[in-house]
DNA sequence: ACCCAGGGGCAAG
DNA sequence: CTTGCCCATGGG
């Protein structure tokens, strides 16, 4: 017995590989990973995903397949670059994580290699998440759970100057200091502005957060790669220029142009002008 | 050995 | 409001 999920325009394994998230494995045809406390094993066959029976709604959800992605390709910049960007990135979609697991998790993302923070997030998981059924990995650990664990025990998960960042921002969390949830009724430069409160969490950070834990598709996170492109682009500039100029510039999916330049640059090592 | 990584915080200009 | 420097750690 076997979920189906009808899934146009999307490209599975892309979309788990393209740096959004850091917690998925590949066995076979089948990803198995988790969402939330929810199990879940994907198959993508054409435009059809078949999944764990009870999760086609959660699976649907997750992977933002009501985007709507012939239109916001069709807005994509007209240059050359941004162009091979979309070519080579055909069904990558911006995935609708959980709030908590999504901001912590880049928390430990910074100045990180994604194979890294792909290890230090199944670290966490196994030594302080629940389990989850029919799942070998875990859930991502509560903000309650991260939030007595010593700066010892995080940093021997390989944190470094990350672990006393990670376990205070879990403390503000679970003590309600702030709430994650109850956040995303705000507008995204006053959201931006309360995710920063959370030590470790700058703009870089905060707009991956708000990027793929809120849905505001605008949202450019400039890291290092961004910056190399943008740069390119542009010419010489600061990160807060280089975020405006692609704000300016790409439009009401910026967040989505920027994925497709992230995850081209990296495969193809390549920058505009080149 | 050496360089870099999906940065942030803080002090100094 | 900007820039410079340090913060640990692992992979290429």
């Amino acid at each position: 017995m076997t979920g189906l999920v009808p899934a146009p325009d999307f490209d599975l394994g892309l979309t788990l590989g393209s740096g959004q998230v850091f917690h998925w494995t590949q066995v076979g045809r089948e990803w198995h990973g988790v969402i939330g406390a929810t199990a879940v094993r994907v198959e993508q066959r054409g435009d059809e995903l078949r999944v764990t029976p009870g999760t086609e709604a959660l699976v649907a959800r997750y992977f933002a397949l009501d985007h709507p992605l012939a239109a916001i390709r069709a807005g994509f910049p007209a240059d050359a670059y941004s162009q091979a960007a979309l070519a080579s990135c055909g069904g990558l979609r911006i995935m609708r994580q959980p709030r908590w697991e999504c901001v912590a998790t880049f928390l430990t993302s910074a100045m990180k290699q994604v194979a890294h923070i792909r290890a230090i997030s199944l670290e966490l998981r196994r030594k302080f998440g629940e389990p989850v059924a029919g799942s070998r990995v875990r859930a991502y650990p509560a903000a309650e759970r991260l939030a007595e664990v010593s700066e010892r025990r995080l940093r021997a998960c390989g944190l470094g100057f990350r672990a006393p960042h990670l376990r205070a921002a879990a403390g503000m969390v679970a003590s309600g200091e702030i709430d994650l949830e109850a956040l995303a009724g705000l507008g995204t430069a006053e959201l931006r502005t309360e995710l920063c409160r959370l030590p470790g969490v700058g703009r870089k950070i905060a707009n991956c957060a708000l990027l793929f834990a809120y849905e505001r598709l605008e949202a450019v996170p400039v890291d290092v790669w961004i910056a190399r492109v943008l740069r390119g682009m542009r010419g010489e500039a600061s990160l807060a220029e280089l975020e405006a100029y692609s704000a300016e510039r790409f439009g009401p999916y910026a967040g989505y142009v920027q994925q497709y330049l992230f995850h081209h640059a990296r495969v193809s090592k390549s920058l505009p002008g080149e």
